[in-house]
DNA sequence: TTATCTGCAAAATGTTTGCATGCAC
DNA sequence: GTGCATGCAAACATTTTGCAGATAA
């Protein structure tokens, strides 16, 4: 029971109207991605969920973080050169920092872009359905350490 | 000779400053990214050059592309689910409109994000590098097609 | 001349899929 | 009981790497 129970809660509620299944494979993974502000990859929820259901595979932990992707209940970050990140706190776009050494992500504190993308819309014409804002830079703590 | 040559002179001198060789199929590639607004994939350039240099490989793309961008003259858009887009014609961050359907990418007029970056940097005690701010959605002509 | 580049093939990485079995509802 | 989920292994897509031969400078 943490603070987060709420949001696990609603993501349950939201998956079961969809006709989704509720293991306890899935809802080790809810809680994860609730719970965590750390952006895991799904290897780390993968290792996780392990610890508790030793049999989960990878491809159950892709399967389901897939599910809630289409669900909008999970923020993907992309990467190309490195493992997927995923926000299941706040799945909604928001701002990433993003650490070039240690790799971690947080959130910043930063104004609403909805009068930048508004800017954008009439500019270009385009139905603006979603947005990425990543910053890359070196976090407090790898500052420190250079 | 396009309106593009002062930028493909410009990257080739970059390059040879750093020792690397101008070949013919960089010179293709080079002259590809210089001129080309469409942000394309490595396969795009490699079709491309493939057109007067039949021989080439999508080794040698990959290759230079990855010179370029480790020299800072070509910016990648990083996707997993895609293959990676590369703006060689302006390869500082700046944002991007990407239309979900047909993949194509755009470049926007939008104010500076240096406000943005300062707020952020000082709200959060990073050192910012680098950003990416993509906007997802319809462009006008899949709008039309809806 | 010689260090870099090319092109081929193989490897590496991250993710998805097919399918038989299992389990939530 | 039914149909969705699991777990395994194989497939997949993109990108990277190793190396022998070619070539720009």
């Amino acid at each position: 029971m943490g603070a987060h129970q709420d949001r696990v809660d609603l993501v349950i509620k939201r998956l079961k109207q969809k006709g989704c299944r509720i293991t306890p494979q899935r809802l080790a993974i809810i809680r994860i991605l609730a719970e965590s502000n750390v952006h895991p990859t799904v290897e780390e929820i993968y290792e996780r969920v392990r610890v508790n259901f030793p049999t989960t595979s990878l491809a159950t932990v892709y399967k389901t973080v897939s599910v809630m992707k289409e669900l909008g209940e999970v923020l993907e970050l992309e990467f190309s050169s490195d493992q997927n990140r995923y926000d299941g706190h706040n799945p909604s776009p928001h701002p990433h920092c993003i650490c070039v050494k240690c790799r971690s992500i947080v959130d910043p504190e930063l104004g609403s872009l909805a009068h930048i993308t508004r800017e954008l819309a009439s500019g270009t014409g385009y139905r603006i359905l979603s947005h990425r804002l990543d910053f890359y830079g070196i976090c407090p703590k790898c500052q420190g350490e250079s």
